[in-house]
DNA sequence: AATCATGATGTAAACGTTTTCATGATCGAT
DNA sequence: ATCGATCATGAAAACGTTTACATCATGATT
């Protein structure tokens, strides 16, 4: 049944098997309708016998593709990663394609070394989770020796790059409403960090909700980094004057779990006294207590989504650059109420 | 500066403006001390005139093999996966490998979709955190038509096969020893699930852990899988009789989460009125309130290990498959402490 | 001065495919 | 009967490398 085990069947076994040509291997398994009935017959028997499987190297190297996606990633550890790439994965592998990933820790020492996988031809394409698109060392025009790109989870400032994720500005306008709408009047805005750009969106769609309010509210913004730590500490420098907001929005959803915990810790309540609103809506913010009120990213569509506008251009390079900002869904759970007779 | 931009430079390209033949480019690279000074000097500097990067397909089709490892992963989304995942790209990219990464979903179907990755020659090895050998479709022995292979996170009944992991008996022992430290004497044992080996594994660790002491304590299990649901719904279940435990011993973060917050939802204090442990020490266990104390898997340093062992045995194929169970430390934080005056 | 290592380079085969082009065979239409 | 179409197949080139082998200087050894 099996050939002498030791080396791959190759396209030449199984024709010698079948009794015919390597073309006629190639194109009864590439293009099936070209060749007659009875050959074909004889080629599958045939194929069946050795176990054959084409080689992907050899094909590749003929047919001038890799078949594979190079996906760059400034933290893996990202709770945002995970779904998305559940998603580039699923619509890749539904495709045929294959998924690379980088890690590249933030650092462009480590990126230029992942960007091998483009200039030797290894991957066809590339996802940016980075927010920037990588600069190839030498003083070239970037985006020349760079494949068919799409951004996700942060956006590149770059424009001819395609952008798929939340509508950032929309969703924290729409957030701010609704702490507007529960009776708040002093809310804090908790930024991410100078270097995210969706924090800056963030904070526009948050001032844009509090203009939009009949009464004159306060653009009252702190900063923080995104981690829980920097939440923690923006409440604390809160403390040392007096002058309290009566809600949070925060740049993310770990930020907001560090705003609770820092009130908690000071003996607050929340939603009773303070109340907290996130973004993104993490596996975890269901399991937190209070549940955390929030923004939903829909991780896994955008993942797909962001897979499938770049495997389109890489089927047919001609296609322009396209961008997507999907809806974030507001998700009520318990950490904002109706602001309450403020204790202190 | 740059030819004619439209195809990448070729070695042949290079070898011609160098004046030399091809093979001498290709040592030039590969073994520059089989190639004269001064020759080596004309085909650097042509390398850096054309721009030239070596086409890795025709690379890995002449040398039969791929610098590439695939990852199969039952859930991206699993708690321990990013961490893992962190130290096997960082090991397989210290050593020119590229990672692919392949998402089972438990089912066979898509299992076996991804070891085209395998057979075509796409991917030269194999890590599994899948827990179990994927089964090669036809009648053969499975291993056979399989490359080096090392199992993480869920260890594999295969012995052929290396696994890296945390030592879950030794662990949970320890853990269960903690417990007993701090003077309870009625422990239950969430289990995470009759699929998943690790969780007989910590129950036989918990078992140890009981039968060390020097009074006769009851191996009190409930069934639970995984989830901090069936973390909640033990506790429900619990409480139908009120035969209580003290402290929970859980297979995982994610179910002690479940306990704890069935059990606040109910009155009780942790760690006031009962003990919860639990076993990954997930990135959310120190954010969580209480501060949840658990076992820490150093996942990290278990991807990267992993990916050493393998990439090791694809160099050398006839090194010997080795497992190695790593330390797992107790991290003491908020939510166990001696047992107290019971209430209820 | 003849021989022999030694070292640097070039020639060509090989890796396993896909696909263009050429070659026959078959068949209906003239 | 002859001529084109049409169809199925095979021969061979091409994709871009690495490397075994052959070739040819060069300088050391007799």
């Amino acid at each position: 049944m099996s050939e002498p085990v030791d080396r791959p069947a190759t396209i030449e076994d199984v024709a010698k098997l079948a009794g015919v040509s390597i073309a006629t291997v190639s194109r009864a398994l590439r293009s099936p309708e070209k060749v007659a009935e009875s050959t074909r017959k004889k080629v599958t028997a045939a194929i069946a016998r050795t176990g054959y499987t084409a080689n992907a190297m050899a094909q590749n190297l003929r047919m001038q593709r890799s078949q594979m996606v190079l996906v760059l990633a400034s933290s893996i550890a990202d709770p945002n990663f995970a779904g998305i790439l559940t998603g580039l994965e699923k619509a890749a592998n539904d495709r045929g394609y294959g998924v690379l990933i980088g890690n590249t820790e933030g650092t462009t020492g480590l990126e230029q070394n992942y960007l091998r996988f483009i200039s030797t031809g290894m991957a066809d394409g590339l996802v940016l989770l980075t927010g920037h698109v990588p600069v190839a060392g030498e003083p070239q025009t970037p985006l020349t020796n760079l494949p068919p790109i799409v951004a996700t989870e942060r956006p590149v400032s770059n424009t001819e790059i395609s952008y798929v994720g939340v509508d950032d500005v929309a969703a924290s306008k729409m957030a701010t409403e609704y702490l507007i709408s529960l009776g708040h009047r002093r809310i804090t805005f908790i930024s991410g960090g100078p270097a995210d750009i969706r924090s800056d969106l963030r904070h526009s769609g948050y001032k844009q909700g509090l203009k939009e309010s009949p009464e004159n509210l306060r653009d009252w913004r702190m900063e923080g980094d995104g981690t829980s730590e920097s939440g923690r500490a923006a409440v604390e420098r809160l403390f040392i004057k007096d002058d309290l907001p009566t809600a949070f929005f925060c740049f993310n959803d770990n930020t907001a779990i560090g705003v609770i915990s820092a009130l908690q810790l000071r003996g607050y309540r929340v939603p009773d006294d303070f109340s907290v609103l996130g973004f993104d809506d993490i596996p975890f913010a269901n399991n937190f207590t209070p549940g955390l009120t929030t923004i939903r990213q829909p991780r896994h569509h955008i993942g797909e989504k962001a897979m499938n506008i770049l495997l389109d251009r890489l089927a047919n390079r001609s296609l322009t650059s396209q961008s997507h900002l999907l809806h974030g869904d507001l998700i009520v759970r318990e950490s904002c109420a109706g602001v309450a007779k403020q204790r202190r």
